[in-house]
DNA sequence: ATCCTCCCCTAC
DNA sequence: TAAGGTAGGGGAGGAT
């Protein structure tokens, strides 16, 4: 789901950034320090951008507050400046920002850390704890209950800030903007309203004056949320409830546009590609011209519009829905009760010209419009207009500006124009999307390259171990060179190793003439192509970057804009690329880009010289393999277009409800639309998906009925068979919706995905996956002709193969040859790996420039196992210029799946994931399936199977006597532990829901029917990977309960009053739930820690399991407990025993009663 | 370890 | 007024 808050993102980090480091400042040095810190437990987590860990250190410990380096139990409170939403809440403390330390150091006393919550709207184990435990009256401190001062119990209020933060008006708007998702936490929805609701408890209530401006979560109060008022008959007439909102809203889309022409083009390139036989990769002699390009056109939807508007194509014009002069959001419909700002000021009138002028009638201007901006031309770009800008802030950039309406179906036929060009000029395309694709011109760089040399000629190629290239000289030259930049780094390893080849012999290394050629030559076609596309596309621009890799061609085009054609050489590549700033690369947006940031990595050169396992811990395996290559200007990629995995739909605008049938209603259109989708496109599903997005704060978001700051979720079923009726679809969604349950209120998008396809003909008739993208059904060679129609779900019980497979008819001769079974099984995998070991295998097989899998190679004969040992290792030494076995496995993730595929199956390299293992089951298990008279099995086996389906009877595993299922043929059996699979997961799906319903149920007695606190409960039961453990208070984790416990009982048991009921009746239903689930030992465990602290004992030497769990931090209590602190806990104890009892037949031993 | 689900992120 | 869709890569972390 897209969203486009971040566009004041930058300036307001650093708008925080300086204030906090004043506040270090301050906060520094001095040699006796009010205590403010006491009893506070810090854990500082990732980085720091305004100070360092040390610095930070310093000045919270001479203030009091121990800071470890571990997260435990006893941690009160979390620090770290950014977090995702669902490890904030996965860790299940609060997670604050380090200006609460700042700022308590600044003002000398401790403020309440509510205020400098990391922002997430869903904190469910914080918010539960409170909302249930609290509303019992029962103080509890953060964690093992160390909280002091600044624990949970002192809480304050979250709308008891400072009144002063409200006094000033322009503050809230200047500060964060309008456009600010975050901006309204003040009425953030949950428990936290709960806590709201209650007095406000601390005199430290908050930051106050001079940094009211960092924390662009927190509104100032004195501000009620927008209100929608959904009489109005523009907003009536433009939600989701609507009449015909579905096919108005996609008709009106851009986004939804794009997507559809992207599956559009991408069959279209494939089955281009298809019919003429053509594929991405080269006959090794080719490697060396490797040429691809990127075409892209500049500002498309723009250009298309100014064609008719030539007029105007030197003033800044943009493409956009609205045209800004309609009264603005807050003036209809939205109702803006912002604190000092006036009410909506009302444009005379759109001007009814295409073209609307920027102001209205009364001169004055309405830059309010929160309308996205497709495509913005370059003079628009020049006033700091860019693509997906709200209208309203570009026109304050741009007073003149023209905004020019959507014409889809010209941009369709543009983008048709372009694909046309480049399809019949390239060897290759891979599409991108509607005005942008991928080209490979390596054999026209080739030919014309080689023609004109038999004219002038003189030398092409020039042999690895030549002449002119053994002195540095020559190797420094080599950035006339097309190659990829490895290509000298191979050329040094080469050398260093001695004798070892690398391979790439064919081919040669291009001669000084022949780079220069090359170069010019692809500058050539890529001119010549471009005035093919402004032909015919009736004037349209097209700017092309041309590399030897996607990348290198990827980032020319950024150079080559506007208008214009680069050509990135290998030799100025790696410094080109390291002088990019990492957004530049292609997979790194803002979040990967501030991630790196947080570790002063800003421009490539930077992740390029850290090392490559730094760089992982911070971005991930593979993300981090992938962009350290990058970084340096490697990409071993190949154009390809992929076949489509998933099929689905989203609408996160114009999501209002009110009732439970008005989301019925819109699901039942909704399904239809994705089943019409589905059937149009010739898939069905198996496994389903909802999403749905949960409004975070109430009131409306900054943009025009868009969905703001949200929680995601997400669920999602596999069935046994496809679905086969919109009905059916239905019903599945809502079951999953359901579960979900979002209160019609709160939801803002809706999501439903469809996965595990079965390829569909116009008859309904399942077929074979229609190789829209080729390679990776081609990259299993064992004959998926025969593999039934039960290998969807693998036999590794991973359902991750592709769905379908009755026989691919449509798959060519060539095509079959191309999947000769290079690998099938574990045992081929040790030959090969002996073959590769070989040094007579050594450069055996010519390089493949640019990614080309060995398996592709037409010259490969089937079974050859020792070619394609040797293919795979010259291949490798080609690409990364080190010989296989040097290679850093750290790196293997970032190889193309192929290659990593072709490494793996070869043992080269450990398997990354399943994949290797699943494939060597796959291909061993279906070996006896594999054989040419696959015919009468497979009725067999439909038989089989249609009985299987007509019995319903899906026998669990239990019941299967294995030697059964061992005898059953390979795909029968297949097929049965697919059923048992998904009746297994709808078994624990059940549980699931009975828990949670569980859970939701104790948690409403408990806190008195508080809403909040049911709702807090569904969300984490709800959101993080559905837990299988009861919920106590909101939280897991059992060492948690303990210590949550154990604070409850040094908060309470001192009072000298009885324990409160409702929380004894919480810890009772928590425990039978325990119970319930399967875990006596933990409710044992749980008891044993009440029995000792109300002087009990703790029962050693009962029949319990759970030995030495971690008991209390804090023994405030040595006595005995009081008596009725002991009575209330035997009749906790009696009520779980009897559970206990009667879920096992025995129960715990009452060992105090002996 | 590996699988699987529920996210998150990115690109156009 | 406004039309913040979609598909795929990937990671975290619980279950097994
Ligand atoms: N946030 C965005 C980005 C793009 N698009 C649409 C409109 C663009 O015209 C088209 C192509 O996207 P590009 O990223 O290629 O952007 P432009 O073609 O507009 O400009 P450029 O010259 O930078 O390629 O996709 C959009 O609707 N919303
Ligand atoms: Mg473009
Ligand atoms: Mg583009």
């Amino acid at each position: 789901m897209a969203y486009s808050g971040w566009h004041e993102y930058g300036e307001l980090k650093r708008r925080k950034q300086d204030a906090q480091r004043a506040a270090l400042a301050r906060g520094a040095g001095g040699d006796s320090h009010r205590q403010i810190f006491a009893g506070v437990v810090l854990y500082v987590n990732g980085y720091l951008t305004m100070t360092t860990l040390e610095e930070l250190k310093r000045a919270v410990l001479v203030r009091g507050a121990v800071v470890r380096d571990h997260l435990s139990s006893a941690t009160t409170h979390i620090i770290a400046e950014q977090m995702t939403d669902s490890k904030v809440r996965s860790l299940r403390k609060p997670v604050v920002r380090p200006e609460w330390l700042l700022e308590s150091i600044n003002q000398d006393r401790l403020l309440d850390w509510t205020q400098f919550r990391l922002f997430t709207g869903a904190a469910p184990g914080q918010r539960s704890l409170l909302a249930s435990l609290r509303s019992h009256g029962v103080g509890v401190g953060a964690g093992a209950g160390a909280g002091a001062g600044a624990g949970l119990g002192e809480t304050a209020d979250v709308d008891g800030m400072d009144p002063e933060l409200g006094d000033d008006p322009s503050d809230a708007e200047s500060a964060f903007g309008d456009d600010d998702e975050h901006a309204h936490l003040a009425n953030t929805l949950g428990p936290e309203r709960t806590i709201a609701a209650a007095p406000a408890g601390s005199a430290a209530s908050g930051p106050q004056h001079p940094h009211k401006r960092w924390n662009p979560d927190i509104m100032p109060p004195g501000q009620k949320p927008r209100t929608l008022d959904l009489t109005d008959p523009f907003v009536r007439n433009n939600i989701a409830t609507a009449p015909g909102f579905l096919k108005r809203y996609f008709a009106a889309s851009r986004l939804h546009h794009l997507s559809i022409w992207k599956a559009e083009l991408g069959l279209l390139a494939s089955r281009h590609m298809r019919l003429h036989g053509k594929r991405p990769d080269h006959p090794p002699a080719a490697a060396p011209f490797r040429t691809i390009m990127h075409v892209d056109m500049d500002c498309f939807f723009a250009s298309v519009a100014l064609r008719s508007r030539p007029d105007l194509v030197n003033t800044p014009v943009v493409i956009a829905h609205s045209s800004g002069l309609a009264p603005a959001a807050s003036a209809a419909g939205v109702d803006a009760q912002m604190a000092g700002s006036s009410g909506g000021r009302y444009a005379a009138k759109p001007t009814p010209s295409n073209a609307a002028s920027a102001t209205t009638a009364d001169g004055q201007p309405a830059f309010k419009s929160t309308s996205e901006i497709a495509s913005c031309n370059y003079a628009a770009r020049a006033c700091g207009i860019a693509n997906g800008s709200f209208l309203g802030g570009a026109l304050k950039l741009a007073p003149n500006l023209v905004v020019l309406p959507y014409d889809f179906a010209s941009i369709d036929a543009c983008s048709k124009a372009l694909y046309r060009v480049l399809l019949e000029h390239a060897d290759f395309v891979q599409a991108v999307s509607c005005d942008e694709a991928y080209i490979d011109v390596t054999l026209q760089v080739k030919r014309r390259v080689e023609a004109a040399v038999a004219q002038s000629g003189g030398a092409l190629l020039v042999d690895d171990d030549g002449h002119a290239d053994t002195d540095d000289e020559a190797e420094d030259d080599f950035g006339d060179d097309l190659l990829l930049p490895v290509r000298r780094r191979a050329s040094k390893s080469r050398k260093r190793g001695g004798a070892s080849r690398d391979g790439v012999g064919s081919g040669g290394k291009l001669s000084q003439t022949g780079q220069a050629m090359c170069a010019q030559i692809a500058t050539e076609i890529a001119e010549d192509l471009r005035a093919k596309i402004r032909d015919a596309t009736g004037g349209c621009i097209a700017s092309i970057g041309i590399g030897c890799s996607m990348l290198l061609a990827r980032i020319a085009t950024k150079r080559a804009k506007p208008n214009g054609v680069f050509l990135l050489r290998p030799a100025s590549a790696r410094e080109h690329v390291e002088a990019l700033g990492i957004r530049d690369l292609p997979g790194v947006g803002h979040v990967l880009a501030s991630k790196c940031a947080e570790h002063g990595l800003k421009t490539c050169g930077d992740v390029a010289r850290m090392p490559l396992p730094d760089v992982q811990r911070i971005l991930g395996d593979k993300v981090g393999a992938t962009l350290h290559q990058f970084a340096q200007g490697i990409d071993a990629r190949s154009l390809e277009n992929k076949e489509r995995q998933s099929i689905g739909a989203e609408v996160t605008w114009g999501i209002r409800f009110q009732t439970q049938n008005q989301v019925a209603a819109f699901m039942d259109d909704f399904c239809q639309e994705i089943y019409g989708r589905a059937v149009r496109a010739g898939v069905r599903g198996k496994h389903i998906t909802v999403k749905a997005k949960k409004r975070l704060y109430e009131g409306e978001p900054p943009k025009f009925l868009g969905h703001g700051h949200c929680a995601d979720f997400s669920r999602s079923v596999r069935l046994a068979k496809c679905v086969d009726s919109k009905d059916k679809l239905l019903a599945e969604a809502m079951k999953l919706l359901n579960e979900i349950d979002i209160p019609p209120v709160d939801l803002r998008g809706v999501g439903l995905h469809l996965r595990q396809l079965e390829f569909v003909d116009g008859r309904g008739v399942p077929r074979a996956a229609p190789l829209a993208g080729g390679q990776r059904v081609l990259q299993f060679p064992t004959a998926p002709t025969s593999m039934p129609t039960l290998l969807a779900a693998a036999a590794s019980s991973s359902l991750e193969a592709p769905a379908p497979s009755t026989p691919m008819k449509r798959v060519s001769h060539a095509d079959r040859l191309l999947r000769t079974p290079t690998s099938s099984g574990g045992a081929g995998k040790r030959k090969r790996f002996g073959a590769l070991g070989s040094p007579a295998a050594l450069g055996s097989e010519p390089d493949v420039r640019g990614g080309a899998p060995g398996f592709f190679s037409p010259r490969k004969p089937r079974g050859a196992d020792l070619e394609a040992a040797a293919h795979a290792r010259a291949r490798i030494k080609a690409m990364f210029g080190v010989d296989v076995d040097e290679i850093d496995p750290s790196v293997v993730p970032a190889l193309p799946p192929d290659i990593r595929k072709e490494l793996e199956e070869a043992g080269l390299i450990g398997t990354l994931a399943a994949a290797g293992a699943k494939r060597a089951a796959d291909d061993s298990g279906d070996d006896g399936a594999a054989s040419p008279s696959a015919r009468r099995e497979k009725r067999q086996r439909g038989a089989l199977k249609r009985e299987l389906d007509d019995m319903h009877l899906l026998p669990t595993a239990s019941q299967i006597d294995p030697e059964v299922l061992r005898a059953l043929p390979p795909d029968i059996r297949r097929e049965l532990e697919t059923q048992m699979q998904i009746q297994r997961s709808n078994r624990d799906r059940e549980m699931r829901m009975q828990r949670q319903q569980q859970q939701q149920q104790a948690a409403s007695a408990a806190a008195g029917a508080s809403i909040d606190a049911a709702d807090a409960q569904k969300q984490e039961s709800g959101r993080k990977l559905r837990p299988q453990l009861p919920l106590f208070a909101g939280v897991c984790d059992h060492d948690a309960v303990l210590g949550l416990l154990s604070g409850w009982l040094d908060e309470d048991m001192p009072r000298e009053c009885a324990p409160n009921q409702s929380a004894l009746g919480e810890i009772r239903d928590y425990l039978v739930a325990l119970v319930d689930a399967g875990h006596p030992d933990r409710a044992w465990s749980v008891l044993r820690m009440l029995s000792r602290r109300v002087g009990l004992g703790d029962g050693d030497g009962a029949t319990s399991n759970s030995g030495g769990h971690r008991t209390s931090t804090t023994r405030a209590d040595k006595g005995k407990g009081k008596p009725d602190w002991a009575g209330s806990f035997c009749e906790l104890f009696d009520d779980v025993n009897a559970c206990v009892e009667r879920t096992t037949g025995a129960g715990f031993w009452p060992w105090w009663r002996k």
